[in-house]
DNA sequence: CCACAATCTGACATCGATGTCAAATCGTTG
DNA sequence: CAACGATTTGACATCGATGTCAGATTGTGG
């Protein structure tokens, strides 16, 4: 038989099993001979506690789930890298819950995760973390959850997050820095109050300046390189051509390249592009888009972080972790002087 | 209280915990009337079945892992994305584990996966579906394991994957059929042998065409986008310039296309690139690339049924389930006429 | 040397479901 | 109507760990 159980080390070791359990739980009150001893006899037997066992007669999982939208974003896979990774350290697992919020039955979905895996913990991503109902099923079942990067602030346990406002100012103030006076802006969806802050630094920053911002230079998008191609179009038309373009992500900042691209003009040489983001459609053009780098891992782990830790479990519902993580300004190819 | 347990369910419904445990597992031998009761109880009560209190008791756990090298690559994602659809689907769960085999303590954490979950049966995505001692170690736990595209043929309880050659044979003679005769060929790397199998397809299917291979447009890349660029300026600067290159994947495929456009090799007009894999770059650039769409998400879901089935699940270990999912060719903007 | 607290240990109940098995009910058949 | 098998149900043990609590041991100060 290859399965390990919490008896057999017991015996061998000559020590009840709720002693191992001690041991393994690193509990006070263990003499540090038997302590040893019975850690030699873990290693030699290989015994893995059955976490099953473990969270039915404990209250606690060991398992914290990561409820994304759309899980084949760029965005997804990187905040779940960042979770995976947190997990592994704290010796968690993580399972991931797709959430279709235009299904039926996703109530009864996202309910039956919750209830039938006893989480420890709920990780919710963008955009889904902004969605009310959502939150509303996570609030009522009372289970500890982080956002990551929620545009508004609904209720939860805690919210980590970056400055989209302050890292925009920055990058205009970048482009401004290269004697750019001119720059058209493509906004996200209205829906995305995070991109709604991207463009609140960048009105900052050219005010600073002292720079009037021509309304014809500002065009909505809605995220997709599609609209960003379009927009191109539109802002590239205009009488007075702007120098630089900011696009409030990436995927949009790479129509606007492809539509330079095909009128023939040369980036960065007379047109400057930056998005927003660090997303990999960012590095795959050619050149490649500066941008700003969110810190979408490490948002993650430090939700896993927020959830694992004992302190804050503690006084979870009472008092609530908010985080603040530093962004990055990624320069490259598509930005140059005016 | 809001957690809702079986007896809760056995009470109101005035029955045994254990015929509700029957209807909930649909088990024969209950009355049609109990059954319809209860079940309306569960409803009423929103009763979920604790799955630890369950996997505890049966022997079945609900939960599979997916074990990944890099969670963040594109084609993870993809695969991932499969595997949720189908767990979702079985009422299963996934667990997903990154497995870094250039970490010290990697078998151990394997191990320490497949022991403390109670895992019924294991996922493992390429590249890592073909390290032998990867898969000794799944093999010698006895837990049913399904490999997704693996290059080899490890032992295994089940794969999955595609016709490589065939795909690569198919999009040489869609060239060839655009006119092309002077087609560069773009490698991946040796050990990666399902891009071999590529090879064989575009040297088999220019046999037939009764087109000599030129030796000098085989050229060999590492799968990157960089090496792309490389090898795609040492075939352009070929005396006598390839009119179609094919490269084995897409990054390298989009690095060729970046090569043209800095070299002002107008595509598709002077140069048809293709690539492999269908990945988002393929998507991303201008113009789209022409591609083979693997199934990577129909795969991973195939290998989700193969585990969860439990005809198959019985006969794990003496037979073997081999599936084999048909591709697609993607005929996009940077392939023409030559 | 005793009283008392601090430290250490294990017996036993428990978490919430399912497996086993025996008992109860029902319908057929000879 | 007795006898038998098929159907239906529930009592009870069990999975593998941890929580509780009481008892055993050790250490310390008076």
């Amino acid at each position: 038989m290859s399965i390990v159980t919490i008896k057999d080390v017991a015996a061998k070791a000559g020590v009840s099993p709720k002693t191992v359990s001690r041991v393994i739980n690193g509990e006070a009150y263990v003499r540090p001979e038997v302590r040893e001893l019975v850690q030699k006899v873990v290693a030699e037997l290989d015994y893995r506690p059955n976490a099953f066992a473990r969270s039915l007669s404990s209250s606690r999982s060991y398992l914290l789930g990561l409820f994304i939208d759309d899980p084949v974003s760029g965005y997804a896979t990187d905040v779940q890298h960042g979770a995976l990774i947190g997990c592994r350290q704290r010796s968690y697992h993580l399972v991931v819950e797709p959430v279709d919020l235009t299904a039926p039955d996703w109530e009864g979905q996202v309910r039956g995760s919750i209830a039938a895996l006893r989480l420890d913990g709920a990780i919710v991503a963008p955009p889904i973390c902004d969605e009310a109902a959502l939150m509303a099923v996570f609030a009522e079942s009372g289970l500890p959850t982080v956002l990551v990067a929620p545009s508004s602030a609904p209720p939860a346990s805690g919210t980590v997050r970056m400055d989209d406002r302050r890292a925009a100012q920055e990058m205009t103030e970048y482009l401004l820095g290269l004697g750019h006076r001119r720059i058209g802006f493509v906004q996200g969806p209205i829906s995305h109050s995070a991109s709604a802050r991207r463009e609140e630094g960048f009105r900052k920053a050219m005010a600073a300046a002292g720079v009037t911002v021509d309304e014809d230079c500002i065009v909505r998008g809605d995220f997709s390189s599609r609209t960003g191609m379009e927009l191109g179009e539109r802002l590239l038309a205009l009488p007075e051509r702007p120098t630089a373009i900011f696009a409030s992500n990436d995927d949009m900042a790479l129509g606007v390249l492809i539509t330079a691209m095909k009128h023939g003009i040369a980036v960065p040489e007379r047109l400057s592009v930056c998005g927003f983001d660090d997303a990999p459609s960012s590095r795959a053009a050619w050149p490649q888009v500066t941008t700003v780098r969110q810190p979408k891992a490490e948002m993650a782990a430090a939700a896993v972080d927020i959830l694992v830790n004992p302190q804050f479990r503690q006084k979870a519902g009472d008092e609530h972790a908010h985080l603040m993580l530093p962004h990055e300004l990624i320069l490259r190819g598509s930005t140059g002087p005016a």
